[in-house]
DNA sequence: TATATTTGCTAAAAGGTTTTATCTTGCAGC
DNA sequence: GCTGCAAGATAAAACCTTTTAGCAAATATA
């Protein structure tokens, strides 16, 4: 195993100066008045023995890493995965990458995570928090680290956020099973978290329904349950309800919900989901979407993290992205 | 923003040397022979204080990073997004976290990503290459880099590889639509791709339809066009050929399949697909699959990896693991 | 009593950068 | 012949660890 070269192997070999030389691989030549020909000399020599400077070295020195952690509940969840994805090229453009990790409910972990990544002088964080982590974000914040906020913003972490037009969203989404669809009986079915997406869904799906003076009929589920005992309460939710249609909190839930609809043959038949999937045109009854605009929640998550961390922002700003409806 | 404590910090505070708060803190207070006494006022003070110490200087000192490089595709296909996530899990219990990426056919950019890792002095990498890669795979095996391979193997590159049965998979899929669903005209659908996890999946169909003496009726999809045109040519590949079953060597082929069927109200009804997806239980018709074992791929690359990192693997290990016939 | 050995601890180097402060030389101005 | 300044380069400190080699005192051995 070849040992990998050093700046002073460099320096040492062309007889100059470490300082030297690293001047001018930070493009500090003019600044620092070397001469054109000893730039040249040293660049074209580093290019032919193809030397790269070491990152950790380069970060300890400069407490600077060009890394960026992103936290989120799981990233297999398409929604969040698809996200990870937009994020991290568009971080990479920026010369930063993602470090990135998925907490699945584990606090005292996501809470451990947070501190190494911090250990490793990560330059800002991406975070869809959990409830229990205020208190850790708001120790970040207090060592000044970057921290944004997406999906879902925490009362008490007062910090830079991009969120989606909940309310909007879902209050569109309830009208258009009322006025599209003609729907008598819409029922709502959200999670038992206090997340504050899910409050923001409810509250424009109660927004809608109040309007006409429809009953509110909703649904808290347990996501820790089994499957089945989910499917099952949702059979109970809709036939004790007599529901024709269903507005989901989430694409999980709707996917439960179709389950449910198929294995006990439920009449219901017009549904809307937060979040598209690529299947919902393509089950039966279809699933009409509350589509978040991933790619610019993305955008802005990352246009605000890495102004952030070259200091250019001075005012917390929290953003707010419309959703598109996608009919079914 | 307050200054971050050192170990000199510690020590000076304490009025003991540097060394010895190191020792402490590495466990080595026995082996080093620290009294009982002094290791715990320096752990019962660094405890007090809430030190921990720089991750970078300790990695910059030591060359390990406790961190392993995860290389794929596309983190927002659910496969990879569900092995990233079981990945990032078992590797997280080993004592490494998970610095990914996602390389989107960029083969330039996967190449500078690789580059990137190395320089941060990452431990070893998962990765589950795309062709033009081996090259660069091949330059870390020769600096002793441990590297995993999975999903699919590269012909000329010679490492620990973790792979699923693609050929007795793809043939058990066809055999369930000869002789489960009473098949006749089975068409084969996959990629342009050389990839070999595609060629074993071919593999497996010929192998089958040949027992039989059926037609081999294959199409290969170019995933560079848009949907449409996929669409629309699955379309044609289903409808000039008669099929009445089909196996999919991909999820993602099996959705615009579906799309087609749908689009197009083609007759066909005998589904198989590599991979599970959520819906495929829920759409009309519903999909069979073929299942990869997701948790033991993850299990065995963490396993072969960590152990490769910690030198106690001798030869090259090429794991092959079943997969499951989901019926539908 | 003189010599080994053990105990308990530490100084300093090493790892690879960046950056501050400084050094030498040549030249212009007077 | 002196002063001041610019050009061109560099030595050394700093970032924070780990680890090698070794020191001083106490205890054991002969």
């Amino acid at each position: 195993m070849k040992k990998r070269l050093s700046i002073s192997d460099i320096a040492n070999n062309l007889g100059v100066s470490v300082t030297t030389v690293s001047f001018i691989l930070n493009g500090k030549a003019k600044e620092k008045r070397i001469s054109d020909a000893l730039a040249k000399r040293v660049l074209d020599y580093v290019k032919k023995v193809d030397y790269k400077p070491n990152q950790l070295a380069k970060s300890l020195r400069t407490g600077k890493s060009k890394s960026i952690g992103l936290l989120v509940e799981d990233i297999s969840n398409p929604f969040f995965a698809n996200i990870a994805d937009r994020i991290e090229k568009l971080a990479y453009d920026h010369g930063y990458h993602i470090i990135y990790c998925s907490m699945k409910n584990d606090e005292q972990r996501a809470k451990e995570l947070i501190q190494l990544f911090y250990d490793r002088q990560i330059d800002g964080f991406i975070i869809a928090p959990t409830e229990g982590l205020s208190d850790v974000i708001n120790n970040l914040l207090k060592s000044s680290v970057p921290v944004v906020l997406f999906d879902r913003p925490l009362a008490d972490v007062d910090t830079h956020t991009v969120i989606s037009e909940n309310v909007e969203g879902a209050y569109q989404g309830t009208m258009f099973l009322l006025e599209q669809k003609n729907a008598k009986r819409i029922g709502f079915v959200t999670t038992n978290s206090t997340q504050s997406q899910m409050k923001g869904r409810l509250e424009g799906y109660m927004k809608a329904v109040d309007n006409v003076g429809m009953d509110l009929l909703v649904k808290k589920i347990n996501p820790a349950q089994t499957e089945e005992e989910v499917v099952s309460q949702l059979k109970d939710f809709i036939s004790d309800n007599k529901l024709d249609a269903v507005l989901f909190a989430t694409n999980y839930l709707a996917i439960n919900g179709l389950k449910a609809i198929k294995q006990y043959q439920l009449e219901v038949d017009k549904l809307i989901s937060f979040d598209e999937n690529t299947t919902f045109g393509l089950v039966n009854p279809p699933v009409s979407a509350i589509s978040q605009n991933i790619q610019e929640i993305a955008q802005e998550v990352v246009r605000i993290l890495v102004n952030q961390i070259h200091g250019k922002l001075d005012k917390i700003e929290k953003v707010v992205i419309p959703c598109n409806l996608i009919a079914r």
